[in-house]
DNA sequence: ATGCCCGCATACTGCGGA
């Protein structure tokens, strides 16, 4: 089984070029984040011309997350348990979707991004990993299903991670506490599957400043397994392609194999 | 080196993205 995850940044704006990709690709279960629309204006057409059934979570035109896959999909939940919302009072965000895809627990998820480190979002972001692992801690037990918690972190776990460590002094996705968070998820039992197989390699790169043909990018997209969900990956790569040409995310598909 | 930012919204400017 091969099972993807993306951050497509807008489905309305891209639906063509990942469907295409889709189907070239020999995915069953693709997960993809900032949908950028509410449930009744996802094109869910041409995922079905596909071969695929979609389920999707978007309240307005900022996160939204989806699961495409060809494998069945079922036991949907909009959010995780204990799944913070935003500002005050808290407001409920579309930031995370589980579906049960060919026996695979899978989480589409988009972590906040924390904007800057003063920020009331940056403790938002912090507060929002914690609880996914808290719930994460109930994943892992011998009778949960293989989960997979794959997604947009917004956080690169090491320096070598961003293409100048020293451009980011200071500035979120590479502070302590956000790694830290990210280990707290391996303190539960979860292993980071991509990067074994993705070395020196890059999820995403800024519109701006020509950071792609610069090579000048971060590896933000991450997916973690439980330990019986980890046993059976036997590959990874990030489709470095996809980020060119007109009309691209900017962020890659990173795609997991399972053998399964 | 696959190209000098993009998508959205009561829209011609501001916000969020990272």
């Amino acid at each position: 089984m091969r099972i993807a995850t993306w951050n497509v940044n807008s489905i309305r704006a891209r639906v063509d070029r990942v469907t295409a990709w889709l189907e070239r690709s020999d995915v069953d279960v693709l997960a993809m984040q900032e949908t950028k629309c509410k449930d009744a204006q996802f094109p869910v057409l041409p995922f079905e011309a596909a071969g695929y059934e979609v389920v999707h979570h978007g309240l307005n035109q900022w996160n939204g997350v989806a699961i495409a896959s060809r494998v069945g999909v079922s036991d949907v939940e909009p959010a995780f348990p204990g799944q913070p919302g935003w500002g005050e009072p808290a407001a409920a965000e579309a930031r995370a979707l589980g579906a049960t895809c060919g026996g695979v627990r899978v989480w589409s998820l988009y972590v906040p991004n924390g904007r800057e480190v003063a920020d009331p979002h940056y403790v938002y972001k912090l507060g929002w990993l914690a609880a996914l692992r808290d719930a994460a801690k109930e994943w892992t037990s011998p009778d949960a299903p293989p989960t997979l918690l794959v997604g947009d972190w917004n956080v690169a776990p090491r320096d070598e991670d961003v293409w100048d460590p020293a451009f980011f002094e200071g500035r979120t996705h590479v502070t302590a506490p956000e790694r830290d968070a990210l280990t707290a998820l391996e303190d539960v039992g979860f292993t980071e599957l991509t990067r074994a197989y993705t070395e020196g390699q890059f999820t995403y790169w800024d519109y701006t400043q020509l950071r792609f043909p610069k090579r000048q990018g971060m590896r933000i997209d991450l997916a973690y397994g439980s330990p019986s969900a980890a046993a059976h990956v036997v590959g990874a790569a990030i489709d470095r392609e996809e980020r060119k040409g007109k009309g691209a995310s900017d962020h890659a598909p990173v795609v997991l194999e399972l053998d399964t």
